[in-house]
DNA sequence: ATCATTGTTATAGC
DNA sequence: CGCTATAACAATGA
């Protein structure tokens, strides 16, 4: 699940901050999860792929990984996650006015942390309206060295990027995925980071209005044929994170 | 049946 | 301390 479908689970869930959890469930082994029980949520906010909940005197921070998902009925309306409900159920919270079912999800909690966002750094969240594409760009060519698959990826200057948005924005550019920081221009560069930000959003927009699980707006991603050149697209593991690029090596150089 | 995947973290080893 | 490699997690569909 990628950073603009967790800032909308987010955004769904604000009409429980400030309820109690009547009823605790789910098969998490890394925490007892009693110790939710009739807690107050005092806040629910999101980082990049990170989902938190805080408390009065801990906090939780979900992710969804790969394979998670989730459900949820608030106040009446329900929401689910990009792909289809797991059997394996790690948390479930039961409020008032709704629930919020984790599947297949990890669980870290923060004990003794009654301000877990503090700790955050905004400016790197795409999806935050501090997210600094300036300082990214900065960020980015301090690693000269690093392949620009890798570096789009990274959630410490794109928190939120997942693959299908870095493919799909150096489809965009003609970039190979496997290209140097160093050897990119400026203005390009400058571009890539600009793109990783607007696709971020674009993604979020692609979603409300359900146009996402179909993979209809990817141009490369998953894709066998180039959309512009018709030709083969190749399909390989890039950078040292040895994550699925898709590319087409006539039109990306 | 095996393998890859919208992703990260813990651990070991150097 | 920092880097890298590997396993681990977890379910589904190709």
């Amino acid at each position: 699940m990628e950073g603009p479908t967790v800032y909308t689970i987010k955004q769904e869930l604000q009409p429980f901050v400030g309820k109690k959890i009547n009823n605790v469930s789910g098969y998490s082994k890394a925490i007892d999860n009693q110790i939710f029980l009739n807690q107050r949520i005092k806040d629910i906010f999101s980082w990049g792929k990170h989902l938190v909940f805080q408390f009065d005197d801990f906090a939780l921070r979900v992710h969804f990984m790969l394979l998670g998902t989730y459900e949820s009925e608030v106040e009446g309306k329900k929401f689910s996650g990009d792909y289809p409900k797991t059997p394996y159920l790690t948390l479930k919270f039961d409020f008032d006015n709704g629930h919020m079912d984790m599947y297949s999800s990890a669980l870290k909690l923060h004990p003794d942390t009654k301000d877990l966002k503090s700790t955050y750094d905004f400016t790197v969240d795409v999806m935050s309206e501090q997210y600094d594409e300036e300082a990214a760009f900065k960020l980015m060519q301090k690693k000269p060295e690093a392949e620009i698959s890798d570096i789009l990826l990274d959630q410490k200057i794109f928190s939120g990027v997942g693959n299908k948005i870095r493919n799909e924005v150096l489809f965009m550019n003609k970039i190979l995925p496997t290209r140097k920081i160093k050897d990119i221009d400026l203005k390009t560069l400058r571009q890539l980071v600009k793109d990783n930000h607007a696709l971020s959003w674009q993604f979020y927009e692609w979603r409300k209005v359900g146009e996402l699980n179909n993979g209809q707006h990817w141009k490369i991603y998953r894709k066998k044929v180039c959309s512009v050149c018709g030709g083969k697209i190749t399909h390989a593991y890039t950078g040292k994170t040895k994550r699925s690029s898709y590319f087409c090596t006539t039109c990306q150089k």
